[in-house]
DNA sequence: TATTGTTATACTCTATAACTATA
DNA sequence: TATAGTTATAGAGTATAACAATA
């Protein structure tokens, strides 16, 4: 029985790693974290720092909590991007006066500023890796992706 | 002009970390590593470790270097895992013959049922966060990601 | 001189738990 | 007693460079 190469691996049994969609999901998500890598770096921000930033620069000044939901990072590493932030001092704390276990964060001027110039920076980054696709391709994977993250599910551990 | 919230974000110059395909990407591949890791932690095999299995396992006999071009990882990464790997017994390794600077990698008996073990169990994994797309989904899935690994390259940097 | 692979070191991430302060 | 957030600590992963053996 003849196979061609683009079959999925799981058709014979046989174990390919370089058809393992796991591992090709590994291989090109480490990549784009570099490439996207490179361009926060110029600003001095690592990835978890952009993506509070960017949590911030959406949404304005919402709780340390909020950025934890939007980032899929966990408390702890929002709490350490934000100290570095703070330090640099492109973000403010405030505590919530309505509860004040509560901190409002939200950015300064100068991360304001950090912000709208990084942001059309990653935009076009992802435009560029996009750019073989069709727009059908575009829409599919989108799709595609709604269903694997509904599929795939966010740890059973996280008690916290 | 209206706009639906499954358009891309690049769209009004708008960044939406929960809409930017690297951070997609990043969650999701994430979320699949580890889905994959409580598989092969059962036999005690690190993600880097059950990689260099597999290959071998695929592929029979082969130098450290086929087995860091074919698992996207370096040849420090690879020579650590070797390490660990001849530690539990699950592989061997001999220096080739006719070029005594190449060592010479291989299964035992033990690897071989680890390997022929896991590996249905990981693709039935595969399998299971597939199970909600078409035959045309995946097709174009396969087809994307050969575009983007194409268009995403493996980094500018490594000189070795 | 270049290549295969190992070792050393420092740095970042990740995971877990314990802690403070509020509620 | 529960929640928001911080701090501590240990483990895994990553990056770089220096190194030994061989070609």
């Amino acid at each position: 029985m003849k196979r061609s190469s683009r079959d999925t691996d799981a058709a014979d049994g046989t174990f390919v790693l370089e058809r393992f969609l796991p591992f090709r999901f590994s291989v090109l998500s480490n990549r784009m974290t570099r490439a996207i890598g490179r361009i926060t770096r110029r600003v001095g921000l690592s990835a978890p720092e952009w993506r509070a930033v960017a949590v911030l620069g959406r949404y304005g000044a919402v709780t340390a909590n909020t950025v934890v939901e939007r980032t899929a990072m966990d408390k702890v590493r929002v709490s350490r991007a934000v100290a570095r932030l703070l330090k640099s001092g492109l973000i403010t704390r405030r505590s919530d006066p309505s509860d004040r276990r509560r901190a409002i964060l939200d950015l300064t001027v100068a991360g304001r500023s950090i912000f709208r110039q990084v942001a059309p920076l990653t935009l076009a980054a992802e435009a560029e890796m996009l750019a073989d696709l069709s727009a059908e391709d575009r829409a599919t994977l989108l799709r595609t992706f709604d269903k694997l993250e509904a599929r795939v599910p966010p740890d059973p551990h996280p008690i916290d």
